[in-house]
DNA sequence: CATATTAAAAGTGTATCCCATTTGTATAAA
DNA sequence: TTTATACAAATGGGATACACTTTTAATATG
């Protein structure tokens, strides 16, 4: 028998307003009073006004003066910073791990990770599985770094700027070649990390920063490139959607 | 006719939920259960649940996995983190600045502060109101190189940081001479909003930088010594009561 | 035809009620 | 004395009721 996962409405609620947001049911700028919002959904106004809050606290949504719920639109700019922040809160991270010092444990994560995804792009052309599987890699890859830096301020920064529907590390990997992304880029990414956990290992502190820093300008080349292919890249990452020029 | 600022209970509740917290009322790992504190302020549970969710997210509590309420307990190294992560991020925020180019209006809104500065340390000693003052003169300064550097995911990172009531830039100037901050280290502090704007003048960007970054320390400092004595700083700071070694 | 007025509709804030679940406790059994 | 068991109280999630406010729409008025 397998397992069933205990749902509240609250969660299912959350979840299908948060689909309902991204996959452009709603354009941006759109009011979400929370009366019709409990019809369409069958809930009562409770868990759609809990759900309304977190979504306004990872800023898919915005309340106006008066206190009603907007779509948020956000620009091609807010996308960049969003990217740049992140590049800027990882700098950090590996720079404390290189201070602090590589654990065994960490340095075998990182390995494992760096093998794993050796393996993946050694095919040529990739599978749809690969791409699937590297994101997963990478976003273990990150983790792993963030989570061992022992900063929780610098934790919860980042897990506030991951909620924004296209600043994540990952975030353009779904898109499976089918706009950006090739191997080659993948490739390249992927060399750094190999250059950064050389960069942990020996403690350089400031090298493994600018490394993390310079690594996120391979998503902003992507994300770049997703602006230009709406309809493609619209079908592998809905968070684009609130995307307007 | 004096305004009167409309006040639902939900925001009552919010503020007065934060001083009971801050002020100690509750110990650090007591649980807020929603009845009790209905009843204790006089509203319904509704309100309760709103403000529990804000604090939450505020960081101020937190929820065990059966969704219980506990009042957060920080160590003191979570405080050093919390504010050697607001040094990183108002790094950024210089830098940002730095490479776009002082606007007139900035510069104008800098040099009000750093005149306001000057005026409030020539005192001496310096009154009460001189380190209220010099402590509003602080935020403005600090709020306005953040304002000017135009990336809202920063903005929003530095927000959510700043929740910390502790990692705020001057969390610590209300202790108004009875522990730390003496004038001396004022000056100092002073000085750095001097050369940070000189820097910025120039376009300095990795000088403003590293500026930015440096001028944490003073609050490190100061958050070190209000840690050895406490009695004296939960009187100015409350937030300080939450952190346990 | 534009504008002011007003009535209906929709919506929010808050309280309360209900129910399932957890938590605590006292009693019975080993 | 210790361990089960059952029962009661407390609690959280959710739905609903209701009063008051904001929108919207319709009608009247210049």
């Amino acid at each position: 028998m397998g397992y069933h996962l205990r749902m509240n409405v609250q969660e299912t609620v959350l979840m299908q307003l948060r689909d309902l947001i991204l996959g452009g049911t709603f354009a941006p700028g759109h009011r979400l009073a929370e009366q019709p919002l409990a019809e369409r959904l069958g809930a009562s106004r409770t868990p759609i006004r809990s759900a309304l809050v977190t979504l306004e606290q990872e800023g898919l949504i915005e309340s106006s003066e008066t206190g009603k719920y907007l779509v948020r639109q956000f620009t091609p700019q807010e996308v960049t910073d969003a990217i740049a922040v992140r590049g800027h809160l990882e700098g950090m991270a590996a720079r404390l791990v290189a201070e602090h010092g590589l654990t065994r444990q960490l340095e075998a994560e990182l390995q494992r990770c760096l093998h794993a995804g050796d393996k993946l792009l050694s095919d040529n052309p990739l599978t749809l599985n690969s791409y699937t599987a590297y994101g997963l890699m990478n976003d273990q890859f990150h983790a792993a770094i963030l989570n061992a830096c022992g900063n929780r301020a610098l934790q919860r920064a980042m897990a506030m700027n991951d909620k924004l529907p296209f600043a994540q590390a990952s975030a353009m990997l779904p898109m499976q070649g089918r706009v950006s992304l090739d191997r080659d880029w993948m490739q390249y990414a992927h060399k750094q990390h190999h250059m950064l956990l050389d960069a942990l290992k020996q403690g350089a502190s400031a090298r493994a920063q600018s490394l993390a820093v310079e690594h996120t300008e391979v998503a902003q080349m992507n994300m770049r490139l997703a602006l230009e292919r709406r309809v493609d890249s619209e079908a592998c990452m809905p968070g684009i959607r609130l995307v307007v020029a």
